[in-house]
DNA sequence: CTTAGGG
DNA sequence: CCCTAAG
């Protein structure tokens, strides 16, 4: 026991030194709460906290350091070597067992060395580093991080968490959906921790509840959290309970009821232990290459048999990248796992959870038709939810965003792409729905999907920052352009990945035809656009207008009229086939439309100027060629069907007359 | 589906 | 360009 007394006081000592106040200070900073919790989970807090909270289970670690300090060496430098470090761990275990006994409880050796005890502070120094980077990083408070810390450190030492979880586990696998928080505390935290327990599985992968964890886990008891959580609470003021939840959950609330805020915080912190003990367990389990990602982890080994091999490892080095991003993982996933049980629980009214709400209930089944006439709807209305994005939190252990993943059909990537709408300025995130050609989906559709590619990475962007930023209409020709090569490649699947930045390129696939199409034409480089570019425009007033507009191009105006003194008019889908083939844009309709403008612009154009193609204003110049030959069709057409438009006829027969005239 | 016409 | 209505 002495011995013991004295270890910790070294430790306390070199921690201070160290200036890895961080868990002190977090702790006692952050919320008095922390002390009675603290204090009755982990004593040891006050020390460091990767130290045991009590003597025996400190002169516990001490056994274990040594052991550690001996086989350690051995598996030292490898980050990977979790399965040797495990194996040594367990031979080195076994001995310890043999003395221990299974359970953490207190089987102690007064066996402790310095420089064991130096290991294994080293060792926590780090991850003390790592996570106050993580902290840093992730933005989180100092606060959560020490709670989640306590908490660990808590559950760790008296195992009474994990056994809980575990079985809560086994018990009730699935069980998502909580019925109902506010019953009891006991039925919440049941609840929360089976839900837990279950999302933590999947991120991490599945855990099985054979380890030596689990072992130990049956043989505490569950009592813990309500004394965690209805002790220490108690005796904490609104204020106080309020600075505790913030901490906690990362968020204010509002509830003045100091019961709710105790459950909550309870929950939360019952949540956290959780999911460092799950977190440990599946390490020991699995042997997650990770290595142990915090300090009470090692704690943890420290007192288990079980993690002892871990511990080591950690103790010695581990690689700090595997362990950082553990960590990383960890802590999101605990963020997330709050954010979800409040949101489940909420019996305030939290900005969050109406954030969730809000965002889940947006769409409006409204028919396209509808959605046109009324523009507003128009947004809205969307067949799938993005909310599933925003769900996601659930199972997903990614920081980021995953929309979807990846092997969705095209189809669903336009679900799936979600659009900032600049509406109101408030950064509301709208899915989008690109409107495709209806008609024609043909080749288009290939275009679209390189539409909705690109939009998507805007969208996806959009939603990380969740900024007003929105897509620049107009550049979409220039981005057109730009993308031009990948286009190309392009009208395969776009393949948003849940990645942010989308707008990696994919690799060319073989599909250049498009190339080749414009090959064809010389004359306009411009024009061989493969791609369409189309872009939507939201117009602040009148809702999206597309803004598909492709300029037509010299050739295609050519192409056009080939076609049509070919084919004639009317025959539009021949002239597109025949023409237009190379160009997935432009159905019939457009090549139809564009004639009649043609034809407008021709017949205009002729009587003031005598066939001089004067008309430049737009941006592509049209040859008086042109415009003649069009006349010219238009009159031959006009004449060589002499049924079907007398209404029609005049007025070309006498702009052709006129034409002819002076033409002739 | 394609064509023709209106917005 | 988009959207629809007709054949």
């Amino acid at each position: 026991m002495e011995t013991v007394v004295g270890v910790e006081g070294s430790d306390e000592g070199k921690f201070e030194e160290s200036g890895v106040e961080k868990s002190s200070s977090s702790l006692s900073s952050p919320k008095q709460i922390a002390d009675p919790v603290v204090y009755k989970l982990v004593r040891v807090e006050g020390d460091g906290r990767l130290v045991p909270a009590t003597d025996d289970e400190v002169m516990e670690v001490e056994e274990f350091l040594v052991d550690e300090k001996i086989e350690i060496p051995v598996v030292t430098d490898a980050g990977n070597v979790e399965c040797i470090s495990n194996e040594e761990s367990s031979s080195g275990k076994s001995h310890k067992e043999s003395s221990e006994g299974l359970s953490h409880s207190e089987n102690t050796e007064p066996d402790a060395k310095l420089s064991a005890r130096l290991e294994y502070i080293e060792e926590m120094l780090q991850k003390v580093k790592q996570e106050e980077k993580l902290r840093l990083a992730c933005g989180s408070p100092d606060h959560s991080s020490a709670f989640m810390n306590v908490d660990s450190q808590c559950s760790d030492q008296h195992d009474k968490l994990p056994a809980i979880d575990k079985k809560l586990q086994s018990e009730i696998p699935l069980q998502e959906i909580v019925p109902s928080s506010d019953l009891s505390l006991d039925d919440s935290h049941i609840n929360e921790s089976a839900r837990i327990g279950e999302c933590s599985k999947p991120p991490d992968g599945p855990i099985e509840s054979g380890s030596p964890a689990s072992v130990i886990c049956n043989s505490s008891k569950p009592d813990f959290y309500t004394l965690k959580g209805e002790i220490c609470l108690d005796n904490l003021s609104i204020r106080e309970l309020h600075g505790l939840f913030r901490a906690t959950f990362g968020r204010e609330t509002t509830v003045k009821d100091k019961l709710w805020l105790k459950r909550r915080i309870a929950m939360g912190l019952t949540n956290s232990c959780d999911v460092s003990t799950t977190t440990f367990t599946i390490i020991d389990n699995k042997l997650v290459n990770k290595g142990t990602d915090n300090s009470f982890q090692n704690a943890d080994g420290m007192l288990t048999e079980g993690s002892d091999g871990e511990a080591k490892n950690l103790g010695y080095e581990t690689s700090p990248t595997s362990h950082s991003s553990q960590m990383e993982n960890h802590q999101i996933v605990l963020g997330k796992r709050l954010g979800n049980l409040s949101v489940e629980l909420d019996c305030g009214s939290d900005d969050l959870q109406m954030e969730h709400r809000g965002a889940k209930r947006v769409r409006k089944p409204t028919k396209r038709y509808i959605e046109e006439l009324s523009e507003v709807e128009s947004r809205d209305y969307t067949p799938k939810v993005i909310g599933s994005a925003k769900n996601t939190g659930q199972g997903q252990t990614s920081p980021k965003y995953c929309i979807r993943p990846p092997g969705n059909a095209p189809l669903n990537e336009r679900t799936i792409v979600t659009r900032l709408d600049s509406l109101g300025g408030s950064g509301v995130q709208v899915p989008f729905v690109s409107r495709v050609r209806r008609s024609r989906p043909r080749k288009n559709i290939m275009a679209l999907m390189k539409f909705d590619s690109s939009g998507m990475g805007v969208a996806a962007k959009l939603v990380q920052e969740a900024l007003s930023v929105r897509s620049s209409p107009p550049e979409s020709e220039h981005a057109d352009k730009v993308l031009k090569v990948r286009s190309a490649s392009e009208q395969i699947q776009p393949l948003f990945a849940a990645e942010p930045e989308k707008d990696k390129r994919r690799s060319v696939m073989s599909t250049i035809e498009l190339g080749k199409n414009l090959g064809l034409k010389q004359t306009d480089s411009s024009e061989d656009n493969s791609d369409d570019g189309i872009a939507t425009v939201p117009t602040a007033k009148g809702g999206m207008r597309r803004k598909h507009h492709r300029a037509w191009t010299l050739v295609e105006v050519i192409k056009l009229v080939e076609g049509v003194s070919k084919c004639g008019t009317g025959r539009w889908s021949e002239i597109k086939r025949l023409s237009f083939a190379s160009y997935s844009y432009r159905t019939s309709v457009d090549l139809k439309d564009k004639w009649r403008n043609l034809l407008k612009a021709s017949f205009a154009q002729t009587p003031p100027d005598d066939g001089i193609n004067s008309r430049k204003h737009a941006s592509v110049p049209i040859p008086a060629a042109i415009l003649l030959k069009v006349r010219e069709l238009a009159e031959m057409h006009a004449q060589v069907p002499p049924n079907l438009g007398p209404g029609k006829l005049p007025s070309i027969s006498r702009s052709v007359h006129q034409t002819r005239s002076g033409y002739l």
